[in-house]
DNA sequence: AAATGTCACAACCGCGACAGT
DNA sequence: CACTGTCGCGGTTGTGACATT
């Protein structure tokens, strides 16, 4: 609510694409500040953008091992599941995928999994490409790629939401059991679990309103 | 080769939740 | 307890690249 409302507003806010220059203030604001206080960072950092805007853009781009690039087929399989669990909570979803931000995961499943809905868009039938073999856009790497370090995605200063789901996942021995939904990306999937990947499928979607119930679910479930 | 259509991805917006005072 | 400010999430839109005609 910050540039639109809250604070005084900013008479010039940027807006739009992140140029290098930009990102390496941002960049160099964080690593002298560290993250959060997002509200002050146009003015401590020089920065002409809204802190909404700065906190998307080190979210989704430069904060360290971010994972960027072709999401592997593991990783697809576990958002279809975990959204067949949470439905659009897409920042848990991501939480469960090292590296891997909220707007990716939701991009991705817009574009790649949920066809038929977004933008009245639909691919022709025959494009099956999605998955693999989508045309090549030559992505613009010129993002900052990470090393891909399965490190819990480092949200560490994060989200209170958040880091209530990933504390729930990473200290809490009750949900021991669902760590190994990460072991679904860091390695490859055993072939018996790979075989059972899609029985999901035929579930319903189940709303949980309790984390617990949720990923104590996620554990006793056959994966 | 140009025009048009389609798609993927980046970024913005609005709202709700939470923390601090 | 109420108010205010900040943060984070999810939905939506804008932009640019590639494909097709």
């Amino acid at each position: 609510m910050e540039e639109t409302g809250g604070l005084v507003p900013k008479p010039s806010v940027k807006k739009g694409l992140w140029k290098p220059e930009e990102d390496l203030l941002l960049k160099k604001y964080v690593e002298a500040h560290g993250e959060g206080k997002w509200a002050t960072v146009s003015e401590r950092s020089g920065l002409k953008r809204g802190g909404k805007s700065c906190r998307l853009r080190w979210k989704n781009y430069l904060r360290p091992n971010i994972k960027r690039g072709e999401i592997s087929k593991e990783e697809e399989d576990l958002i279809i599941r975990m959204h067949k669990l949470l439905g659009n909570r897409w920042s848990l979803i991501a939480g469960r995928l090292p590296g891997r931000t909220d707007n990716e995961v939701k991009n991705y499943w817009n574009t790649h999994l949920n066809k038929g809905r977004s933008r009245g868009k639909r691919k022709s039938p025959s494009s099956d490409d999605d998955a693999g073999n989508k045309r090549h856009r030559g992505l613009p790497n010129s993002q900052p790629v990470c090393d891909g370090s399965p490190e819990k995605s480092s949200e560490g200063s994060e989200g209170r939401k958040e880091e209530e789901s990933h504390n729930i996942l990473d200290n809490n021995p009750r949900m021991e059991d669902t760590k190994s939904l990460n072991h679904d990306i860091k390695s490859p999937l055993p072939p018996s679990v790979e075989d059972t990947a899609f029985l999901f499928y035929a579930e319903p979607f189940i709303s949980f309103p309790d984390p617990f119930v949720l990923f104590e679910t996620l554990g006793e479930m056959e994966w």
